[in-house]
Order: structure tokens, then C-alpha cells, then sequence
DNA sequence: GAGCGTTTCAAATGGTCGTTTGAATCAAGT
DNA sequence: ACTTGATTCAAACGACCATTTGAAACGCTC
């Protein structure tokens, strides 16, 4: 945590995690002072209301989080290489398969997400813009003349696939048995969606007749493919 | 509304409105009587609690939909043309390209989605269930030798493309310039996720260098692809 | 250790919430 | 017209909410 006041600092963990459980409107002061062990007006005291502790909580929730942006090679690897490793980073936060048991910040970015305060331009600006550059960036390179548009349609595309599991998961749960739905383990969607988004960009034959992924198109597919 | 009484049915659309508008612990009785015109006692004397009215509400409003599975004729089309039309009307739903105003029935069914209660077995029973049941049967004939498991994530990524607009709306439109994202009307995102998923199945050429959606591929395609 | 600005605390404030109450009103059978 | 059961109504209930208050405790300089 940024902060170096101590109070605030737990004020803003435990906010964040009572937010991420409970929206901003079922979440109270109480409960989040009662977390935080300390007293209730401390919330006024430091932050002003009950909505700026909310911004700063989100501001702050996504500071911690490990961006991909920042710790993947992804440079040094060849665009579908570098593809494949964009998806698994993604997929591995998406599911919360964290060391840490930080599962409550994604849930917070989802919720601001899905409806945006004042946070959500701070948390686009300084979190999900520059994660999303750098899939453009790869996207840049396996499609070198797609305009910018493009680009971005095709990186919703990506992280579209991505984010349902995590968004929809109580629905895709209860589409399926629950012995079919355990087999979607990090590495069985980081197959699926790679091979799925390589294929439509033309870098891996398409999924074959069993819809499994397709292998790899050697270097110069493009135009072997048309 | 399917309710025979009166005040019954004006609860409920009033109720599916607030909740949509302000989620359940943002609405208030109050605002939900007066948007329907009854007095504050009518939701504990006709429903038992807030939480009952709620569940009500939320199925009530999707029986209200219009069911893709209903209404397109799917079967009488071939897998890429069924595809298409699917996505486009899926598309047409989640971009609230709607005649009526019911723009809130999503909303609460979004609600409900990422943060599910009770009411959410019968959501997806009565509604997404056989809604995601006809993308899996054109999904049967494109991949005839794929398990159920391959046929639902390919089904997950298809719906994920879609949703990604209607649930990260917000960041979207940051992501990309006014004038851009301006660019992404119904038939822009339908030949998008249509074409990127055809190719990625093999029923159509990848995307081009330029990134846009490929032609369709004739018979027995798959065979030459590979 | 006196003075002073900052931070913490228990307690209270006013407001709004979901729910309840009991009388008033309505509809229908006799 | 009277009875009876169902529905509506204005008003109030207790609980809980975010926020405020003023005193107490703390850290620091002189």
C-alpha cells in the first residue's frame, strides 16, 4: 500500500475488501472500520465520505496489483509466443489463481467495471490502458496493416473470451456439469483461447473437427492460407 | 408481466427497473412504490420482503424477453449463416438496439449474472439455458466431432466477445477515441465476431493483414486448410 | 514539562431504511 | 343492506446508516 499513514493504509485494504464483497450501497463504514480495527470516524476523519474512501479504495486496490505490463517479456517473443503468454497472464488473474490471497481486488475492478464511477478513469488510465497496449502492441505485429480500430476490436475480442469466465462464471457453471465444467483448469482455457484467437488471425490451423486448437502455422502462413 | 393483478404487475416492472437502475441494496422501497403508484405496504403485503420482490422481479423481466431460441429459424439455415444471425441478434440484445424501451431488463440480468442470487438458477434454466442450448447445436453441426466440453468453450468465447460490450461499456469507450469507438455499431461488431469466429473454426479465411473479417470458405474446407 | 497541532475515541445526531400496524376501502355472496 | 374476506392506505416503528461532535490521547518543539 502507497499510503504511509498506517490508519489509512488499513482503512484502505479493508475498504476495498468489504467493497469488492459487498458493493459501495451494501457495504457500511462500520463494518469496514470494524476490519480495519480502527474507530468509525477515522473514515471522515481522513477521507470525506463514504464516496471518496470508495475512489481512493479502487485507486488504490489496482496500484498493488501485478500488472502484466510490467513483468512479461513480452518483446522478446515472437507474436504468437508472446500471445500465448498475454492470454495465460490474463486468464491467471482473471481465475484468481494468486499466491496471495488477494482475490477481493478483481472482484473490486469488476464491480467498477461493470459500473463506473469517478475511479473508473483512473483505474483505465493507470491499470487497464497500458495492460491493454501491450496486447495491441502484439497485435500490432501479427496484423501490421489492420488499422486501429481493428486492433481493438480484436483485443476485445481476446479479453472478451478471457473475462467470461470470470464475469459469467456462476452462469457457465451452471451450463454445464460440474465434472465437465472442473475440467477448465487454467492451461485447458489458455489452449482453447489461444488456439482460438491464433486461428482466426491466421497464425494456427483452425480448431480441427474435434474443435480441439490447431498446431501452429509455420512463418509466411498468411499467404499459404489464402 | 405475466401477473394477473394489477398492482402485482406494476411492482414488478417498477421493482426490475429500480433494481436494474441501482442494484439491490441501492433501491429503495419507496422509490420503487412511488415509480409504481402504490402505497409502500402493497410489497410486504403481496411479496414477503425486498428480497422476495427481488427474485420475482428479476424473473419476471427476462420472461419477458425475446427469445433468440424462439424466434429465428435457425435450423432451416446453413451453421454459417445460423452463426452469423445468432451473433447478430445476440449482438442486437446486448447493445440494447431495441424498440422498446426495456433497456433495464439486461441491466438487472447483468446484475444478476456477475453477482447471482437466488433467482439466478431460474435465470439460466428458463432463459440463458435454452438461449446458450441453440448456439450449442450450431455449434454441434460446425464441429460434429468435438466433446460437449470443446462445444462450450467455443460457445463461452463466442458469447464472451458479445458481452464484453455490454459489460465493459465503460471501459471500452476509454479505451479507444470517441470517434473510433463511434465505429462499432451492430453490423461493424457483427462482421467482427462473426468473421473471427468462423476463421478461428475454419469455416472462413483468417483475418487479413489488415484484420478484416475473411470470406467464406467453400466445402470441405477444412482439408485444404490443413 | 508546557504548549500546540494532529490524530483517535466513545457517544450522539439526524435521516432513511425495511417492515408493521390498524383502520379504511373495496368486492362479492347472501 | 349486511357480512365477510381481501386489499389499500397513512402513519408509525425500531434498526441501522453516514456523519458530526467535543473531549481525550498522542507526538513534537521549545
Amino acid at each position: 500500500m502507497l499510503s504511509q499513514d498506517p490508519t489509512k493504509a488499513k482503512l484502505l485494504e479493508a475498504a476495498g475488501e468489504e467493497f469488492a464483497l459487498n458493493g459501495f450501497e451494501g457495504a457500511t463504514i462500520r463494518a469496514i472500520c470494524v476490519r480495519a480495527g480502527v474507530n468509525q470516524a477515522a473514515v471522515n476523519y481522513h477521507f470525506r465520505s463514504k464516496e471518496q474512501l470508495y475512489a481512493q479504495a479502487v485507486i488504490a486496490a489496482h496500484q498493488c496489483r501485478t500488472h502484466i505490463s510490467d513483468e512479461l517479456p513480452l518483446e522478446s517473443l515472437s507474436p504468437t509466443e508472446a500471445l500465448r503468454l498475454y492470454i495465460y497472464s490474463f486468464l491467471k488473474n482473471v481465475l484468481e489463481i494468486q499466491t496471495d490471497g488477494a482475490t477481493w481486488r478483481s472482484e473490486l475492478m469488476m464491480r467498477e467495471i461493470l459500473h463506473p464511477t469517478e475511479a473508473c478513469d483512473a483505474l483505465v488510465k493507470e491499470s487497464i490502458g497500458p495492460q491493454f497496449e501491450r496486447l495491441r502492441e502484439i497485435l500490432g505485429r501479427t496484423c501490421p496493416e489492420a488499422d486501429d480500430t481493428r486492433i481493438h476490436v480484436i483485443g476485445f475480442s481476446i479479453v472478451g473470451q478471457c473475462l467470461h469466465y470470470k464475469m459469467a462464471n456462476a452462469v457457465c457453471r451452471r451450463l454445464m456439469t460440474t465434472e465437465r465444467y472442473d475440467q477448465l483448469n487454467l492451461d485447458y482455457l489458455t489452449d482453447h483461447i489461444t488456439g482460438f484467437t491464433l486461428a482466426a488471425l491466421g497464425l494456427a490451423t483452425p480448431l480441427d473437427g474435434a474443435g480441439s486448437p490447431g498446431s501452429l502455422v509455420q512463418s509466411a502462413s498468411s499467404e499459404v492460407l489464402q
